[in-house]
DNA sequence: TTGTAGGCGTTATCAA
DNA sequence: TTGATAACGCCTACAA
């Protein structure tokens, strides 16, 4: 019963060599710098990489560099559509290109941040990709000491360790509450899941909205991470405590369609008796019906420009300014569409 | 402007040896082998690893030992939520323990598979995992070359490259529309996007009950991926083509959730005039209103499985059954309960 | 229980 | 333009 493992033959450097009559050295040459190779000796080599089907090996490569073709992508879970668009930006940047995204989640704790980070300087990475800009000082050391270009993604702040790329959160959010106000809105409350870092920021850009019209606040978050499931009960817990609430900005599009649908399932006319926005932009807020208010980042961008930012870097070009800011646009959808168009 | 990119010093094996009194293959060994190593020298080759925080360099383990600890993960996409379960379940399954993942996307393309398949043999992997069963020949034959264990994912069906796990398609799509038959639907539609082949068999599975049922078919697909916004568009695609229709069964939740966004706008009563069935169980099918009737299938099982069935071989235990069949279950819930329960 | 020697496949450094 | 040689850091085999 005992299958036994066993390799296909791999050809070498060396079989290439053999094949096209030449050392070991000269087809090392004519695979990284053609044009230092007579045109001829390069035909002959390229064929007999042709015909051996001769792949290098990326140990070997990286041992004898230092350096090897890997992007560590650093980031809480993959679970997350979030993060999901994120890593699809930096897979399709990657595309057919010499680097190689190798994925790692921190599942939220800063301890295997660390101890991550800690693996990926072991791999002598061409660069890096981290989500988030709440590196311990141990994780920012670590990401310093690596010598290769790091990129923080998703939010952009002061001090980066190297590059950022993202939008701001507290503004965003504000722009996302200042509207629902802008409907007339009065009792406005935040739900929110999973309140990681940016979550937090979110969570102050509505505090600061509410303060500053003299709105009463109504907080409700959980633990949890978001889903249609949580928003749903997020809802039904915030109308046990305030019945009389005529808007939520939520976290995240999930939880805001579990709301959604809570208010359906309770009779609750969207928006005329509640007025509903999330965030994100998730292909599931344009689906709705009625249509989800949300705001829109830019994570796909940000991932494949993330990408692009550390293949410039290695090309000796770094942007000008490190920082880039991918902002946000708030989308107006029905749910919060409560006076008509130009009105408010 | 230009900065420079100065990795910091890294400890080398022979670092650890000389911190701690020994030689290079002692250290090795204490690492590696701790019970063929003096208690004492253990300690103190652990207490050198700790204090310089050595981290082995992997590019030469794999040179030297001719095996690396990467798990080659073959999937058509990382944004599909169906596959980033999957790959959430391989992730976690790795978790903490020595294999590392890594992950490929073909984006449906077979060309791409075998590039990517070509690639990833050259890093010696430890294991493979790829979705799905429809691997060409030629991806077939690399595979078996790896000499590693291979999981194929998703689906079970003949003639395995070496392991699977997942789910019958075509059945579970069969029982849906049958549960739909069942609750009295008669004019019952297919809505499938992207039809990969997985999507493929569904539909062949809803053709034979329909069939067997003597049931007129009504198929609608769209090339694009599926999305709750595609799904409003097949709704409504379809009830112009045939007004009549009572029931649709699709391809994946997101595009029935949008079937049933679609019905909502149109004020169509769902279950009443129109019964909604999508397949794996994603989130949002149970926290949607009415509740989503869905297929559940056990994506995240299938990815930790698999990785657990690749440590098995490795350590030497294959599997006496090489398929495993996670099958599948159907998830009743209001978008289709027409009938008292019990009746029917 | 520990150490010595050799090699894994590639690249960097020189020299020709 | 090409080639010889010596790393790169670790592991396997063998020897002590």
């Amino acid at each position: 019963m005992a299958k036994k493992y066993k390799s296909n033959q791999i050809h070498t450097l060396r079989d290439v060599a053999r094949a096209s009559g030449v050392s070991a050295v000269t087809a090392s040459r004519a695979l990284r710098t053609p044009d230092r190779v007579a045109p001829e000796t390069l035909a002959r080599v390229r064929a007999a990489v042709a015909r051996l089907g001769y792949v290098p090996n990326p140990a070997a490569q990286t041992l004898a560099s230092g350096r090897s073709r890997v992007i560590g992508v650093v980031i809480p879970s993959v679970t997350n559509s979030v993060f999901a668009d994120l890593l699809r930006g930096v897979m399709d940047a990657a595309g057919d290109g010499p680097f190689q995204p190798q994925i790692a989640n921190t599942r939220y704790l800063s301890s295997r941040e660390e101890a991550i980070l800690r693996l990926f300087a072991s791999q002598r990475p061409a660069g890096m990709i981290v989500a988030g800009i709440d590196q311990s000082d141990a994780s920012r050391a670590i990401l310093r000491g690596m010598g290769c270009p790091v990129v923080q993604v998703m939010e952009i702040g002061p001090d980066p360790i190297d590059m950022m790329i993202g939008g701001p959160q507290a503004e965003a959010a504000r722009a996302a509450v200042a509207h629902l106000i802008d409907q007339g809105y009065r009792r406005i409350a935040f739900l929110g899941a999973r309140m990681d870092p940016r979550a937090q920021r979110r969570l102050f850009g509505y505090r600061q909205e509410i303060a500053s019209a003299g709105l009463p606040e109504r907080v409700l978050t959980t633990p949890r991470p978001s889903s249609v499931t949580v928003g749903r009960q997020l809802m039904g817990d915030l109308l046990a405590l305030h019945p009389d609430t005529d808007a939520v900005f939520s976290n995240n599009d999930d939880v805001a369609l579990g709301a959604l649908f809570e208010c359906t399932a309770r009779g609750i006319r969207v928006p005329a008796q509640m007025g509903i926005a999330g965030f994100n932009d998730l292909d599931l807020a344009a689906g709705a019906e009625p249509g989800l208010t949300t705001v829109r980042t830019h994570r796909y961008r940000m991932g494949s420009e993330a990408m692009a930012m550390i293949a410039a870097a290695l090309a000796g070009d770094r942007p000008a300014d490190p920082v880039r800011d991918t902002g946000f646009e708030l989308v107006v959808r029905a749910s919060t569409r409560r006076l008509p168009e130009g009105a408010g």
